[in-house]
DNA sequence: CTGAAAGCGCTAACAG
DNA sequence: CTGTTAGCGCTTTCAG
């Protein structure tokens, strides 16, 4: 289809310099804006720069600057709508700023998120935004802390690793729902997330997601309060998303099925809800429903969800804007604490007056 | 929070060398493993690099090679969950390769396109893939053509610029899918996308957005075809997305409204989903709707959604291959065409048998 | 197989 | 203000 690229060579400041009469020097200073440099030279270079279709060369640029106007941003998943719209906000931050953005997505494997961490820093980006896959391999963090560039963690801390952490209070925000649904009369709440552990939960299981940790904190915690026996039985972990809908069906054919589920993100509440509807489950009649972030595709489920918000876009923009701060040791901007608030709409109800699982009362319907 | 950093010098070849007691020359082809070095010798430099935590610098490699092995890409908006998409395909090819990926988000706007084509060709990535903002200002595609660069163009043509194109078949299925409206009985068909043009639709208005062109192509010459006189005059184009609840109230305000409506994509289905909402009109029975694109959430509304499917993820692959195929210059992955289908659910039904426009029918039930 | 030397395109002293 | 001379860190002739 394309025919064969011409590929000639590019044009120099050498070049430049040569067709405007000055030296290489004076043809850098008047195209890379620094120094010093007379008007009328400064516009002969111009033109000339102009007639030849100069194009300066950034890695050469970089090379010797030091300074590559480039971050990176290390996630698990694109494709997943927090990070798509956190990304829309860093990007924007960035180009505020005149940086670039490297994208890279490790489908939330260590290894690969090992791999990115060298490839960029290799590729000598100025900073990192992470949102590291798992607490526990930690060493490729520190070599970015040991490069002595900075890096920025969203959406998950890391414990010992003393950086920048954009995040926002989940713990407390999951207690508050949590809370909520105790106080509407469920007793068995039940919690699905993704994460790749072995066996089910237990107490004092290392979750390695600070993200998923706290807000499970605060799910027991609610729950502990209220006086709730062993609330850790109806928590359960997928590991990737295709193990979502396999899980959210054994949670709901238990005996003592949950009576309210919880879903910590937004795709895993898809395919929950997706389970739910076929299983010919009504929410909230059926089963209550509370879910991590705040699309607008929430509103136009039948009943619109209650959800849980938190600033996605504003956080990604605060990423963005304290790692270049950090690269151009500038004072970082102000620490607002982001906050996620509970938005009550209509998928929470009391439970059923029927003490039987999920199933068990759709027959009796 | 976090501490000064250290930022030491880099270690390079040539520390490794001097440790190694061999040439920098002898050191940098153990290192960069390319030309010929003794078994010994090479142990003994990897060792040396080992003891000193050394790390080549991509930059300077890429100086004298002419390869970044990156690739640009730039889309209107990373926050559509289309491109979200796409990028994990593109980001998935990439990483198969061992490329890594640069994003920019123009906003859907041609100066940060133009921009943006600028900044990654002079950064040197090896490749370009750009869903274009507009077919009118091509002058930036042609310099990446010019520059000898692969340039690989993502759901949207540029006419006259001969290049490889992933997209797909988008008037075939549009045409199909105003047909099956046509079929159930509808006469009045509003369509709705997002697109920078200057006062109401006319015929041979310049959409400039191939994609658009081509889905309106289809839903206008299904409209003929049946005879249905002007079919243009229910078509809007919101400026933005925050235009599109305006226009869509415009619409279902006219006294002749529409009774189905096709959004143009998802981010479109969700605005205009939510004004029915508002206005308490119901989907289908007082308006039918179908939309392009086919995301998980609309299986969950009430009632399902009628869509239009395109395999967008596969697509991005085929992006992500074929710029990389170009850019080292091997054959190109075979061109197969990317089919769109259409996706019938239940947002689709007869229009009611008044006459009225949509807000009347309300008033009357 | 190994070393010396040149050079990628640009910036950065340092003289004049 | 301008030119000269060094590099940045790596690859790449070209000898040996």
């Amino acid at each position: 289809m394309a025919p064969p690229p011409p590929r000639r060579r590019d044009v120099t400041v050498s070049d430049v310099a040569k067709h405007a009469r000055v030296s290489k020097a004076t043809a850098a200073r008047a195209l890379g804006d620094y120094g010093a440099v007379s008007d009328t030279v400064r516009d002969r270079v111009q033109a000339a720069a102009e007639a030849l279709g100069y194009r300066p060369n950034e890695l050469a640029r970089s090379m010797n600057t030091g300074k590559s106007n480039t971050i990176g941003v290390i996630v698990g998943d694109i494709e997943n709508p927090y990070f798509g719209l956190a990304m829309r906000g860093i990007s924007d931050a960035a180009k505020e700023e005149g940086f670039d953005v490297i994208l890279v997505n490790t489908s939330e494997d260590v290894d690969a998120e090992i791999d990115a961490v060298r490839v960029l820093l290799d590729k000598r980006v100025d900073g990192l935004i992470v949102a590291p896959a798992s607490s526990g391999e930690t060493g490729h963090l520190r070599d970015v802390y040991n490069s002595g560039r900075p890096l920025v963690l969203l959406d998950r801390r890391v414990d010992g690793l003393d950086v920048d952490v954009i995040e926002a209070d989940m713990a407390s925000v999951a207690f508050e729902a949590t809370r909520h649904l105790v106080d509407v009369g469920h007793r068995r709440i039940g919690f699905i997330s993704t994460l790749d552990v072995k066996g089910p939960y237990h107490d004092g299981l290392d979750l390695r997601v600070s993200s998923v940790a706290d807000r499970l904190q605060g799910v027991l915690g609610a729950q502990q309060e209220a006086g709730i026996p062993d609330p850790g039985s109806l928590v359960r972990f997928a590991d990737g998303s295709a193990g979502i809908r396999p899980v959210a069906r054994e949670l709901l054919a238990l005996p003592d099925a949950p009576t309210a589920i919880i879903a910590s993100d937004s795709l895993i509440a898809l395919a929950v809800l997706g389970t739910l509807q076929e299983l010919g489950l009504r929410v909230p009649d059926d089963v209550s429903f509370v879910m991590f972030d705040d699309f607008e595709w929430t509103t136009l489920t039948t009943p619109p969800l209650t959800v849980i918000s938190q600033p996605i876009y504003d956080m990604g923009v605060a990423a963005g804007k304290t790692v270049i701060a950090r690269v151009q040791s500038r004072a970082v901007p102000e620490r607002r604490a982001f906050q996620a608030t509970l938005v009550q709409r209509e998928s929470v109800a009391p439970p059923r007056a029927s003490a039987g699982g999920a199933i068990e009362a759709l027959s009796a319907s």
